[in-house]
DNA sequence: CTGAAAGCGCTAACAG
DNA sequence: CTGTTAGCGCTTTCAG
């Protein structure tokens, strides 16, 4: 037998009872009452510590756990965080939950996932679930959508904090742990322009907002220090959807010919390869392509595909970490905080010339 | 404006209050009880349609929202199923926990999420924590670990039903929605043959296991039926780990000089892919190679991969409507019942003959 | 250090 | 259809 088998065995051996015992039950099982034996679950040094070991030990014996939702009731925490991100398609938001469940499990925090398909309408009703204290926090990647954001008040009046990563509001005062994106849309546009490209198109998904914005900034800062033209034809703001932004893209390559395409998520770099290979175009010759992506096989694509590497697990460990900071009351809450984080500029096949 | 501000706007303003609001106080500004007022938050008909309609719109006036604790202590439900994962590396999970995400909501259900690293250790702890009456349902993929899950019987006792997806466990008497994986793996095996494949070795992260095993097991037979004989040194048992998998599968091609490779899941033909690069070896000329896998730019590698894709984002749906089938009591829970989705078979350039 | 007692906010008989 | 009432299981004063 597996020494692992013999610990799974052991497990489940002292948990054997069901747990609908109370603690009443419990107290009465050991002679005490419930006072105490609530005490011995609690960090409470009103009780004698050997009493306290007797308690627990007896609990373990007979399945008890103390039932989450009358202490929650009292009035303690709901040990539990919410997690609400546009979407599920990339490794980025994959990495940055695996962060985001490190943390909080090590904090023994419980975690909540919510998906808003970039949707703000969605995004506000998920926030109305979270305020009748569900949650005790919120780690968020805005949606993108809207200009207003006065939905997030809700948290706020209900004493809940919450911590942007990546994606955040800039209206919306709080900490966030977001990517040095500028800089690295500069340095992304700079190296196409070393590589001669000349008609650089930059892709987004939503220009006026955080991350579509600031990416386009550092792209329209590294043409204008190139002395090249920012040409608004060359900009391209589509949507999430898949066949929605492939017809845009193939549009912005067929009328505007761009010799490099700069792509502010990995979705839109994805299209430009389809429809890059639908019009018979050969990328780096024809067209130079980068763009922001936490893909781990960038470099198994053909051609190797250039990328912004964002550090996405750490952005999640660091934004569930401020988190905890304020609940913990070691820093306060709806305070404006931006932590940038350094991406990694990984230049492949793809955006070089010959 | 945009429409989408107006909406958030208007939203928000209907709850601009703190909801530190009971229904007593809530009951006592409308002139009615607190139990009229609890069953217009409630599915009942006991009430005046006109009634329920008045204090509906009172609560929002007033940002009133039933206590979450209060009510599940009350009624002993949380509205909440927890996912369990092995990992979130790949496609395939994330496009299940869409599902999973879609149908909870639908059902006005919370998720929470938990990864156990392929540790059935971990698991086992989970598992503990959630029985206290956090959830009233659990989805999971298994770890794949341990040859005991006793410890699911924590869940039985707690009448916590459990339904898996994906990597199931033999000894546990539950519903169950998996991929055909006996048959698609017959089938890519064959197809491995037909293009010439003599020497195919199977990669596995646990041959003994549920998909592991059934997998090998498709494999096995093709090559039965083909007349090649089986050799268990062509079959390799690797970990999770890329660095341990990359090295043992640079000895078995070292060592075996196997002409194809099938890999029964993603993260293992990866590394293939890196080794043959490193050895100098082209696929599929030196080496073919297929494997299950979903991710969807799996053409674009060089050479385009070919895969066994599962429907991910349809076995997270069917399990989640399992699941509640079962809560809801249209359904028995703890019975053994496996759903067999089909895998569709890409064949592209990697498992190919010239 | 331990126990008794008073609720936390809500739901569901039960009685009108 | 509406109100009264008795807890759900636990935490936390307040006395001993």
């Amino acid at each position: 037998m597996h020494k692992i088998d013999l610990f799974l065995i052991m497990f489940v051996h002292s948990f054997i009872m069901a747990s609908n015992i109370t603690i009443v039950e419990l107290a009465s099982a050991l002679g005490l009452s419930k006072s105490t034996v609530s005490r011995a679950f609690r960090d409470n040094q009103d009780i004698n510590p050997r009493t306290k070991e007797r308690i627990l030990e007896k609990a373990k014996e007979l399945g008890f756990s103390p039932n989450l939702y009358a202490s929650n009731l009292r009035g303690s925490k709901s040990q539990t965080i919410a997690i609400i991100i546009p979407e599920f398609g990339n490794k980025f938001f994959s990495q940055a939950i695996k962060g985001i469940e490190w943390v909080a499990r090590s904090n023994g925090y419980h975690v909540l996932i919510y998906v808003t398909d970039h949707n703000a309408v969605k995004e506000a009703e998920i926030i109305q679930t979270l305020v009748n204290g569900r949650v005790d926090g919120v780690i968020m990647s805005g949606s993108g959508e809207g200009n207003s954001h006065e939905y997030l008040k809700l948290l706020e009046y209900n004493k809940v904090p919450i911590v942007f990563f990546d994606r955040y509001y800039e209206d919306v005062p709080t900490a966030c742990v977001t990517g040095n994106d500028f800089d690295s849309s500069y340095e992304a546009t700079k190296h196409l322009i070393e590589n001669d490209a000349k008609r650089i198109a930059y892709l987004a998904v939503n220009k006026d907002v955080s991350i579509g914005r600031i990416r386009m900034e550092g792209y329209k800062k590294a043409l204008h220090d190139a002395a090249l033209p920012i040409d608004d034809r060359l900009i391209l703001d589509t949507s999430n959807e898949a066949v929605i932004n492939y017809e845009d893209i193939r549009e912005l390559i067929l009328n505007e010919k761009p010799d490099a395409i700069f792509a502010s998520v990995e979705r839109l770099a994805m299209s430009t390869i389809r429809v890059a290979k639908a019009l018979n175009l050969t990328i780096p010759n024809d067209l130079k392509l980068i763009c922001f992506s936490c893909l781990d096989i960038a470099d198994m694509l053909q051609p190797a595909l250039s990328v912004v590497k964002q550090p996405a697990y750490e952005m999640g460990i660091q934004a569930t970490t401020q988190l905890f900071d304020i609940l913990c009351g070691r820093k306060q809450g709806g305070v404006r905080e931006i932590v940038f984080l350094d991406s990694e500029l990984i230049f492949q096949a793809s955006s070089t010339k010959a």
